[in-house]
Order: structure tokens, then sequence, then C-alpha cells
DNA sequence: CGCACACTTGAGTAATGTCAAAGAGTGTGG
DNA sequence: CCACACTCTTTGACATTACTCAAGTGTGCG
């Protein structure tokens, strides 16, 4: 709890501001966000209850078995999201970036846990508040449906992955579908930066850290990919690489 | 489309009826479903929308790539929720049974299959008029996204599964989902009815049939489940059941 | 009763996991 | 500024789990 900052309280303004400027009439996020779902004359109603955070690294801030109390906007730096066997296996269900939403549950307590891979801004909802906030303005409600049913969707994709897929064609998966997230974000379309290890990437894709780093060098050696050190990869063939994340 | 059944519109009354008796107010599945968010007095408009359907084992009732214009309420019978790679892999990403909601979609089209394994009976709601439904109750939508949560982390706990999880633990860890489902539904607390095939089931934990039917025979010999035919389980040692479905 | 269909079991194979060692990249302290 | 130490990555050799192919055994339905 040492690293987190919180943003003052938005605070009067000079006459003959155009309209309120608080934090999130001004965040860059939002428009990525559930709080593009509010109108701009009621931001101030979010911006009453959200704070502000920043985590470093490698920081575990949502623990899986504690309370599910918060839930979170994603502003910027990159998640992952896991859950634990006893023995130490553990499986990421997803790793979240700007924009991104967490915290659903349907239950008193979090499910898994969510450690920041890089360094990490987050803004934080306290759960009764915002439960009132959706009932205040169902359009918050809506696009809450629609991020869950968004969520279950890639879910259900991730269990064809996990399930039916060879480790090829699951690296395949991964890039692509971070090939997809960052050029709707607006990058390149044949760039990916790898925020995370080996090891995280067969923690999502249900492989040993050694298998992905055998079935990069796969696609690499047949010229689907290229690698510019362990972490930029530039996708040479999309057509090739989508033919073989769909296994055909 | 030839084996469904309309159900008649609700009629008028006789005078002096306690309520209106419509399909939906006699409905036995509601309490377990999403219908129990709308108030008695307004089951009217729910039943003005829904059609009731039977439909024979096998039968595909969803198909994946179709327009996604109904949602559907499981009344009967036991359904897979499935996704196809082209080469025929399938992977089951959910059975639904009595009560169980079906159709919520990110997209304009369904991206997955259904089929009935059992005769199955569902009620159909079409989609712009559920969402016209859901804007007039509003608890009806939050009971949805209390559902949508459920399955998120139904999913997620399935990717532990299927990502990290072993034959034996996984076969484990089916039979106590189903083991927990059937005793909420009130059945007894150690025998299950496996309306799946071994292919189905193996479609469901990412095996093939030979090594779910080992697997079974596995706990079997160790007396953790007692086989009588082949589609009734019975569990010999919760327990144990339990701690190799956690990989303890 | 016999024909399907599903299930079980066995033998061999293939894909991925495990263990190990060496190389590459990065940050820190002398 | 360089050297060391640490972590991550790659690659190799071998082990293991689950898959494939195949044969044989129920079991339920017409």
């Amino acid at each position: 709890m040492s690293s987190k900052t919180i943003l003052p309280k938005p605070r009067p303004l000079p006459l003959g501001s155009p309209r309120p400027v608080d934090p999130c009439a001004a965040c860059a996020v939002r428009v990525l966000s559930v709080c593009n779902a509010i109108g701009d004359e009621h931001l101030g109603r979010l911006a009453a209850i959200v704070t502000n955070h920043r985590v470093a690294a490698r920081k575990n801030f949502v623990l899986e078995g504690e309370p599910a109390d918060s839930l979170f906007n994603i502003t910027g730096g990159t998640v992952k999201v896991y859950k634990l066997l006893p023995d130490g296996r553990q499986q990421i269900t997803g790793f979240l970036f700007r924009g991104d939403f967490l915290g659903l549950s349907s239950n008193e307590r979090y499910a898994y846990g969510a450690e920041a891979i890089t360094e990490v801004r987050y803004c934080r909802f306290p759960r009764r508040p915002l439960e009132q906030l959706l009932t205040d303005f169902p359009a918050m409600e809506r696009r809450l449906l629609g991020i869950a049913s968004n969520e279950l969707a890639a879910a259900q994709e991730q269990m064809l992955l996990l399930g039916r897929k060879t480790a090829r064609e699951r690296l395949a998966s991964f890039l692509r579908m971070l090939l997809e997230r960052t050029t709707r974000a607006g990058g390149p379309a044949d760039r990916i930066e790898l925020a995370m290890t080996r090891s995280d990437i067969g923690d999502y894709l249900g492989l040993t850290l050694e298998t992905v780093s055998r079935s990069l060098s796969e696609l690499k050696r047949q010229k689907v990919i290229a690698l510019v050190g362990s972490a930029h990869v530039t996708v040479l063939e999309r057509a090739e690489l989508d033919r073989i994340a769909d296994g055909i």
C-alpha cells in the first residue's frame, strides 16, 4: 500500500470555465472505458468516488480470497490476472492493458489475483458507491453488461485454445490477439511489444516457458515473425499467422 | 425448426382469479432463472415476448455464425455449448441444465453453437424486445449482470482446469461440478447422472474419450467413485474427490 | 435376438514437460 | 566505465503424459 497515490478531489473552478474539469473529464482513457457511458455533465459523480493509483512492477494489487470491495479501470501499464492451484501451478486468465476493466465478481471475495507486470496506473471504484452509480445511470450498467459479454466471448475463445490447440497454434493465436489489441489502440499493424516474460506467456497459454520459446523460434525459423531482442515481435506474414492460429 | 411448439398467448381469465395465470407465472423454473427478477405483477410483459420450444436430442438449436437475435432460458434437459475449429476439433465451453441462461453476446452473430444432448425444453426471448424489458426493469438487467459475472468466474475456473490440471484432476473437478449442481437443485449429494457421452466429456475437459474412460476407471479402481452402468456415478469419497480436483 | 453405438482396455507414438547448461540482456556497485 | 551478478531466454537431451490406432466388451433399442 506504499506506492499508491491518491489524486486530490475535484476543486472549485474559476468562473467562466467551459465545463467542470475534474480528473474524469480530463481522463484520456475514458473513451476506451466503462466511464464513457456516463454523460459529461455527471462526471463529477464518478470523480467523487474514484481514486487514482500507481503501483510498481511485480506488485500484486488484487489478492485471491480477499474481500472483493473494489473494481478497477486500468489507465496505464500491463496487468496479469491469474488463478493458482495449492501447489503453485498458475493459470493466467488474462492480460489487461490501458482501458481494461477488472473486478466483476459474483462473490464476496476475489476469485483471482492481479499483478502489475510493468508499472501500472489504475482507477479504483469502491463497490457500493459504484453500484449506486449503476442504478442512477442505467447506460453505465448496460455498458458493463456489454463488457462482461465481451469477456465471456474471449474466455470461450481461450477455452478452445487451451483445450484443443497445439503449442504452435496457441502462440499464433496469442500474437494475433496482441496485434489486434495494439492495432485497435492505434498502434502499428505489424509490431508487438511483449511486456510479459516467456513464463507468463506459458502460464497464459497452458504451456511451459520452454515450449513457448521453442514455438516462437519455430515461427521465426518459418519467417512468419521476426524477433528483435526477446520482447519485440514483427509479424512478417499476417495471413499465415491467422491460418496457423485457426488451425487451418 | 420442425420439432418446436409455440405455446398459446395468455388468454382472458375467469373473474375472481387470484392473479394473472400466464405461462411465466406458472413456470416452475422461474425461481432458478433470470425471470425471477421481474415482479409477479409484470410477468405479462415477459410472457408477451417469450415463446416456448421443445427440441429432440442431437438437434442443434443455435449455430455458430448465425445472427444472434435470440436469448434462451433452458427449462428442461441438457445442452452442450461448443466452439469448433475448421478441421472439426471441438471444445465444449459448457453444459447447460434446467434454469440456465444462454445467449449473452457482444456480437451480431453467435460465437458458439448449442446442441440438445437429451430432449430439451427452452424459452426463447427475441433480443430487441428483451432489451426493452431490461431497460424497463433494471432489476432484470442487474440480475443478468450477476449471471454474466458468475459465468465469467466459471470460465476462469475452467481455464485453470484446461491449462494446468492433469487428466485425473480434470475428471475429479468435472464430477464435483456436476455434484454441486445436482445438490443445489435439490438432488442427492452423492449420485450423478451423466447425460453426455465420454466423447462430450473429453471435448469439455480438453481430453480424448479414451483418456476420460481411463481416468474414470482409475478413480473407480481407487474407490473414489463407483460406476453403475456407464452413466450413473456414485461418489464414495467426496473429500478425496475434492482433494484430487484441487490438485492437493 | 441382433445390430448399433458407446465404452473399455491395450500397445505404440507423438507432443509437451522436465532437467540442465549456456547465451543474452540489464542494472549496479566498485 | 567496466565487471559482475542477476534474470530471462534459448537450446539440447531425456522423461512423461496423453493421443492414436485397434480390438474387444457391454448395453440398449428396434
